[in-house]
RNA sequence: GGAGGGGUGGCCGAGCGGUCAAUGGCAGCAGACUGUAAAUCUGCCGACGAAAGUCUACGUAAGUUCAAAUCUUACCCCCUCCA
């Protein structure tokens, strides 16, 4: 069912792992970071930029592209792959996580109980997700088989089932049903996905039941039973920290093992080393190339300012006078060319070349993390990587 | 020379008797951001103060009024049109 996928876990001493994941276009070191290209791009960057930058696979968005331009369109235009002129190994996600962000208001209102946006753009029901797009207000139905016929029309490698990313308010009775509902749409993208399998795609599932010990479990052991290809742990992984290591556990603790693991929306520098210490293998988030936008720059412990987070904000006035790269010891483009204070300026400038080489070096940070965390599994020396990153 | 319009906080620009330390926007200073409605959003932004509050402010000066950025007069500057 998977003939031109495989995924081969070379070397796994305590629960982190380091794997290949094979796929059509490329084969993919595991743990690895999937990038963001949302509607189609990941912002502001050239594909050879992205590669230079040692990035292995990207993402797109079912619910966007099926809104605008309609995945038909792409399909003509030869595929993602083609029509964005990415030839490595990508990934669509289902557009189930849309429901929730269009449905709920932003994601860190919802997880900080703060709930902010008030507008409903979307709404559930057995058969699929009513959507009123915000691209031209039509109203549109994204059901499984839909999800999945779009993510063939686009024609990434990997796709992802068609679930309901459930919110972090709502209590454990909503979150079950959710779940349940999630696993029959899940099982219908499994039957749609079978019906057409040409092997040039793989299917993951996705592990719902919230913040739940037992629904976790029984999310995880359905994901099991069901012929996915890998599995993601997507839903509201909590509210704090230590919270969502938990709900992670909850969940690789009853994983195939043999199957990839996919942790949706993760993407904090302690977060990813803490989660592929719980045997994830792959994460994919916006927050290293949205931060870049807003001028955040990923910075190892060593080149943290005041603030000690995991990236510093070069808009502040600190870094107008700041004639050193953002990392001295990063070899991405950005760092070999420019300074913080000339970044700086850029920003307060408006020039958009500042966004992008925000992103060049994020992209790169991450990637490198990766590449030094990948090393440190085969030493068993994970706390080294901590130590430095983190 | 004649006619008219205008001078408001770092800048642009509302306000045209009290509810005005003065709407907005920009700039400035911070913060947030985790399967992207995000080059976005939030807060602060005259001085002193933790705050209550006090002081100084709408070209300058003098007035009218219980009360003036808002009304009157003079002066200083700017702009437009006509000669």
């Amino acid at each position: 069912m998977y003939r031109n996928f495989k995924f081969e876990v070379i070397s796994s001493g305590s629960k982190s792992r380091l794997g290949i994941l094979r796929t059509p276009h490329g084969d993919l070191q595991t743990p690895t970071f999937i990038f963001c290209g949302t509607k189609a791009s990941v912002k502001g960057m050239f594909p050879e930029q992205l590669k230079k930058a040692g990035t292995q696979i990207i993402l797109a968005n079912t619910y966007h592209l099926f809104s605008h331009p309609g995945s038909e369109y792409i399909k003509n235009r030869g595929g993602l792959h083609k029509f964005i002129g990415w030839n490595g190994a990508m990934l669509t996600d289902s557009g189930g996580f849309q429901i929730f962000s269009l449905g709920h208001g932003s994601v860190s209102n919802e997880i900080k109980g703060k709930r902010s946006r008030v507008s409903m753009l979307a709404r559930i029901e057995e058969d699929g997700a009513v959507f009123k797009s915000y691209w031209d207000g039509s109203t549109q139905l994204l059901t499984p088989e839909k999800s999945v016929k779009i993510q063939r029309d686009l024609g990434a490698d990997l796709m992802v089932a068609f679930d309901e990313c459930t919110p972090y308010h709502g209590n454990k009775k909503y979150t079950e049903e959710s779940m349940e509902r999630s696993h029959r749409w899940e099982k219908r993208s499994l039957e749609e996905f079978e019906r057409n399998n040409d092997f040039s795609q793989a299917l993951y599932g996705v592990v719902q039941g919230g913040i739940y010990a037992d629904l976790r479990k029984r999310s995880a052991h359905f994901v099991n039973e069901q012929s996915f290809f890998g599995a993601a742990i997507g839903g509201t992984l909590g509210g704090s920290k230590e919270q969502m290591y938990e709900v992670v556990e909850m969940a690789t603790g009853e994983l195939n093992s043999s199957r990839p693991i996919h942790l949706l929306g993760i993407g904090g520098i302690s977060d990813i080393l803490r989660c592929i210490e719980l045997g994830i293998d792959s994460f994919d988030c916006v927050h290293p190339t949205r931060i870049a936008r807003h001028g955040g720059a990923l910075v190892k412990r060593v080149y943290r300012d005041a603030a000690d987070r995991e990236h510093i904000n070069l808009k502040r006035a600190q870094y107008s006078v700041e004639d050193d790269p953002i990392e001295s010891d990063c070899d991405c483009v950005t760092c070999q060319t420019f300074s913080r204070a000339y970044l700086h300026y850029l920003l307060k400038a408006n020039e958009l070349l500042a966004l992008s080489a925000i992103a060049v070096h994020n992209i790169r940070f991450m990637n490198r993390f990766m590449e030094e965390i990948r090393v440190a599994i085969a030493h068993d020396n994970l706390n080294e990587v901590r130590k430095k990153w983190v």
